[in-house]
DNA sequence: AGAATGCGTCAATAGTGCTGACTTAATTCT
DNA sequence: AGAATTAAGTCAGCACTATTGACGCATTCT
């Protein structure tokens, strides 16, 4: 017989498997890629005494020059304390810098130095290499798949946004 | 004219793109992407004071019952002391149980009793649901695809982990 | 017996995020 | 013009995850 106990503090001995009717192993693979993904920058950050948040300000500023704190804030989803610091060293270390808004004198447009887009382009180089690799190894239209499915796997009142983006197309015939 | 300041401090209008050579736009989406794909679960953990570091355990506890405390520390990538607080709180709200290992009485194996199954499950559930929508608004063999992706995604000392994980194990001991 | 291993724990620190509240300056609304 | 609102900066305090280094205990290996 199977044993009775029904306390909750069994010791389950089986796995669980994608049969439960969920993909774990994408779950799963989602986890081990992004943490992978992210080491490479981690690493030359932690040369600056920057972390993560560093790397995403920067990313941003970079692909939208001008873009404000509060825009800046709405992209990220974080609050303004949280940027604050993060933005305050990249504004003392030169690698961001901030005009008064033209139109609005409140608010401040970020850009980026020829510092700050070096370090940029220095942080994004091993995450696009890692990526373009990936994607060799996979057969077929597999960069437009990736790219579809990224994009869906986002939220859709966010997508939008995305779009807005100057980049669009491209690196497939760069290189 | 042009502004011919060649400090560095001086702002830079242009936006970087793709043609830098560096992938943006699959970057971004990574970043976009993970982070939606992990709010769900979060939102969950924050009703019980956990955090996204109780999913990993947890997770990882229903994935491979019975690991040792050593081998979830390699899989998680994490230090003994990071692990240890996380770890603490699963078993004091019974979501884990340890048994002493059966050959080596030092080592703790790690099960999920029926609760721990359960959160495993409810935080897994929205993430396989956004994964399984993401996939169905890709046409083709966008699952492969992904999978390969991912898979090669991870840093190639790793890979071999990942795939010992499905279901083929657990057959080699135990009553 | 002595060395090494698996685990738990203590102390201190860093990075990122949060809420709430307050100030300043500039813009908009009435 | 005066009031209300908005953009940005800042202060204080807290939570979570992660780090390094060190120590103790039990068990296993040599």
């Amino acid at each position: 017989m199977l044993k009775e106990i029904t306390a909750e503090e069994a010791p389950i001995r089986d796995a669980v498997v994608n049969e439960d009717g969920i993909d774990f192993t994408l779950i799963e693979l989602f986890f081990f890629a992004y943490r992978d993904f992210t080491s490479d920058p981690d690493q030359m950050l932690a040369e600056y005494g920057f972390g993560r948040a560093h790397h995403r300000v920067l990313h941003f500023v970079n692909r939208r020059p001008g873009l404000t704190v509060a825009e800046l804030l709405d992209v990220l989803k974080i609050t303004k304390q949280s940027l604050a610091r993060v933005l305050k060293q990249l504004l003392d270390t030169g690698h961001i810098m901030q005009l008064q808004g033209p139109r609005d004198r409140r608010q401040r447009e970020l850009y980026p130095t020829a510092r700050g887009r070096d370090l940029a382009l220095a942080l994004s180089r091993p995450q696009s290499r890692r990526i373009h690799d990936a994607l060799t190894e996979v057969d077929g239209e597999a960069r437009k798949s990736v790219e579809q499915f990224l994009k869906a796997m986002v939220n859709p009142e966010l997508r939008a946004q995305i779009d807005a983006d100057p980049s669009h197309r491209g690196a497939d015939d760069e290189e």
